[in-house]
DNA sequence: GCATACAAGATTGTTGACAATCCTACAAAG
DNA sequence: CTTTGTAGGATTGTCAACAATCTTGTATGC
């Protein structure tokens, strides 16, 4: 239909995040809001929209009782917010919550990828985060533009994510990507930010491979600080990032 | 009833976090859910123990709907986890997962008082902080054991997440912090750990008042670190720290 | 012309009942 | 004596309807 909304729901895929953290489950409260956070992500719920719960309860054929348990699990992930006797209306985030939510996984990124260098085991998860990397240095090198770039860095991003030894961060991390998701394109925008972005993955993997948390940490915490700075530099130029249309009416 | 019981229960007080959260909200489910967890941090239901939704709904007379909302905030805050088909049962957190949280905290609260040391009103903070810390070194000074320690330092921490301007960080410490409540009291048992986390909280406060935003970060974050070594080290040695009783069955 | 009050419709919060699944106890076979 | 299969009760998941509240459109007064 339209072309930032397609590559919103390739980022989706690609990220793996609705994969990663509900649908195997198979509980039908969080396959719907498996498929709602995908619509929010993509952009077919445009932000300030009302969610009515009887509507969503037609379309999927069943009560509204696990459409309510959904919209809840949608806000846990801040990706609705639900007002006492007026229901979940889609969260549209300032750019200073922006700001809020990279500043949170700049502390967090940092913990995991120290955590990550210090753990006696970390081979399996650099043989997986090598090749990547090298794709990554290829494609920067050779001056490619796309969504490809994206699609790495958010590979390398739950790879890490995945290995992560403490399953509360994963699962904070998780969570915090879901919300950032939306903005997550405007930080490689140019390319001299790609080129910075790769030589930050080589500097991690490298103090990975050394077992160097401290330093681990430290570039995590920058690569992160750094897509905070041009996400809200992206934000402030176009306020509507993602969704073009304003509908705030039923569909 | 029980030594034990009371004291947690008083920390709970003091520590404002039920309040800070959920209780003038007025939704049932909330109100339901602040008093659950108030009875799960005092110990009154025993780790390990299964909650089921239709006594529940008896005993606070309502419909089982609320009960269930109730039990999924638990969930969100890790107090209960929540099995399909088979309903809730209270977390009980091992050693490692203490060891999780408290990471993440340490990470987390080095982020709030950075802030606040950055922030241009942090004068209004210090001014509710100050007083705080001057009881605390007075307590120290003078030996004094029990309770009361534990509370300002509940109080500190508290009027820290408060004044913190990132407002999901806010909502998640305060999540981190029920999680921990458990264990909080572990971490300030001997006469020198008291000493020691006087002088950091001194030094917290130098920090903040220059504005010193790194060094700020740095205290907090040591100050978890050895709050999680303690309570790490307190575990090992009790491995049923709150409650005495391992009661599994229906109360 | 604009703001306010009211009424009708729409929407959420709650309830009680039904269906599907799980746990326990007991019996039968190896 | 242990293990497997089965039946019953218990518990969670889902549904449809009712009550309480909110929103929207309209009319009235200034």
């Amino acid at each position: 239909m339209n072309r930032v909304l397609d590559s919103a729901e390739r980022l989706l895929a690609a990220s793996g995040l609705a994969r990663a953290s509900r649908a195997l489950t198979s509980s039908l409260p969080e396959q719907i809001a498996t498929r709602l956070s995908e619509r929010i992500v993509a952009g077919a719920y445009a932000p300030g929209q009302r969610i009515m719960e009887q509507a969503l309860a037609t379309e999927f054929a069943v009560s509204r009782g696990p459409i309510r348990e959904a919209l809840r699990l949608l806000e846990r992930d801040g990706l609705v917010a639900i007002l006492a006797r007026r229901g979940a209306i889609v969260t549209n985030p300032s750019i200073a919550e922006v700001k809020e939510i990279f500043d949170i996984r700049a502390m967090l990124n940092g913990l995991r990828d120290r955590l990550i260098a210090e753990d006696p085991q970390r081979a399996k998860v650099l043989a997986a985060l090598e090749p990547e990397v090298a794709r990554l240095t290829r494609l920067a090198r050779e001056g490619k533009q796309g969504q490809e770039y994206v699609e790495i860095v958010w590979t390398l991003n739950r790879v890490l994510t995945e290995a992560c030894a403490n399953a509360r961060l994963k699962h904070i991390l998780d969570s915090l990507a879901r919300q950032t998701l939306r903005y997550s394109q405007l930080g490689l925008s140019t390319p001299e930010r790609r080129r910075q972005s790769v030589q930050h993955w080589q500097k991690l993997l490298e103090a990975i491979r050394k077992g160097d948390g401290a330093t681990a940490e430290r570039i995590a915490r920058e690569r992160v600080t750094d897509s905070r700075d041009a996400a809200i530099r992206a934000l402030q130029e176009a306020p509507q990032p993602v969704s073009a249309a304003k509908k705030r009416g039923p569909a």
